[in-house]
Formats: structure tokens, C-alpha cells, sequence
DNA sequence: ACGAAGATCGACT
DNA sequence: GTCGATCTTCGTA
């Protein structure tokens, strides 16, 4: 589960769809451009958020996940809403039980709240964090990752992970 | 200072 | 399925 806690009060999802980026060799990572101040973030301790603007248009969140020096991230691309749903459906301008609520890394980012101001937050604070699912996942399933075709031979790897049959995952699987 | 390229979304057909 | 929006980042000069 993601949890993000604001003054509007909080949202909560299962994570059903995530991404790796293992920097620097990774070529579809930002972190295999080199430490920036974009990126500076991924290059930092794990347990740290990455969160950058996409296109312009929308946030999209990253945990930090390997030792200092290590730009390793897992881009989160799709949530399952469990709490708070109603405060996500006003952020959206969705009705609650629209699966466009949450299935898309720049849809749960607006739907939980995230934004720039959450670059480099504490993963482990009281504002933005994990939780145990109650939950008994489904099957995982596992894909190439998506939009990364600039990558090279890197874009094929099946570095995304999504729980089967769940409603929220952003894109149908090829296969 | 300029220009190109996005780890996407939403509207539309 | 296609297509335009929108703006930061970073390489280059």
C-alpha cells in the first residue's frame, strides 16, 4: 500500500503495477545520464522518493530503493484505491468507482496529492509511506516496461510487474 | 540563449 | 486506434 497524508486529508492504494530502473547502465533510466539535479535524488540513501514532471503535464513517483550511489529506482505506474477514494475521485474529477481514478503513473500521482514538492520526501515519515496490505495478492504477471522504446535492447527487459486481471493496471499486456 | 525530447493524459474517431 | 497539449531538463553554442 501507498499512503499519502495531507491536510485534505488521506489517500491509500495497493501497488498493482510497478516499473525497475537500474541505473546508471539501465539506458531507459534517467540516472544513466549521470547525476543531475534532476536526478540527483536516485543517486541518494534508499527510502527516499524521486518524483518528476512527465511531458509537461503530469507527476509521476519513484522509490529509491538501492544503497547511496546506487541510482536504482521502481516507478510506480498504478494503484488500486482502498482509502480515501472519495477525496481521490474530487482530485480527479472522476467518480469513485472510475477505474481512470488511479491507472496511470500521472493519474495516482494527482490522485493522492503528489507533486514536485514531494521530490526527495522521506519514504519512511509520516506524510508519504508503505503499509502492509491485508490484501492476499493476486498472480503477478511481468512485461516489458512501457514507452521505452528509446532505450535500445534495455526497452525489451521485463522490468514491469502487475497483479493479473486487476482492473487499475494501466496497459493491457502484449501477451 | 536555443532546441529537442520525453518512464503521459485526455479528447476524439 | 490517432493526436495535440505543455513545460522542464539538459546538451550545445
Amino acid at each position: 500500500m501507498l499512503v499519502h497524508r495531507t491536510p485534505e486529508g488521506e489517500a491509500a492504494g495497493r501497488i498493482v503495477e510497478a516499473e525497475a530502473y537500474r541505473g546508471p547502465l539501465d539506458l531507459a533510466a534517467h540516472s544513466s545520464r549521470g547525476l543531475t539535479p534532476r536526478t540527483a535524488a536516485m543517486f541518494g540513501p534508499p527510502g527516499y522518493a524521486y518524483v518528476y514532471l512527465l511531458y509537461g503535464i503530469s507527476w509521476a513517483l519513484n522509490l529509491v530503493v538501492a544503497d547511496e550511489g546506487e541510482p536504482h529506482a521502481v516507478l510506480i505506474r498504478a494503484i488500486e484505491p482502498i482509502r480515501g477514494i472519495k477525496l481521490m475521485a474530487r482530485r480527479r474529477n472522476k467518480s469513485a468507482d472510475s477505474r481512470d481514478l488511479t491507472n496511470g503513473p500521472g493519474k495516482l500521482t494527482q490522485a493522492l496529492g503528489i507533486t514536485g514538492a514531494d521530490y526527495g520526501r522521506d519514504l519512511c515519515g509520516l506524510r508519504l509511506y508503505l503499509e502492509e496490505s491485508d490484501r492476499v495478492p493476486g498472480r503477478i504477471g511481468r512485461s516489458a516496461r512501457v514507452n521505452v522504446d528509446y532505450a535500445g535492447d534495455w526497452a525489451k527487459r521485463p522490468w514491469r510487474f502487475y497483479e493479473r486481471g486487476n482492473r487499475y493496471v494501466s496497459v493491457r499486456p502484449r501477451e
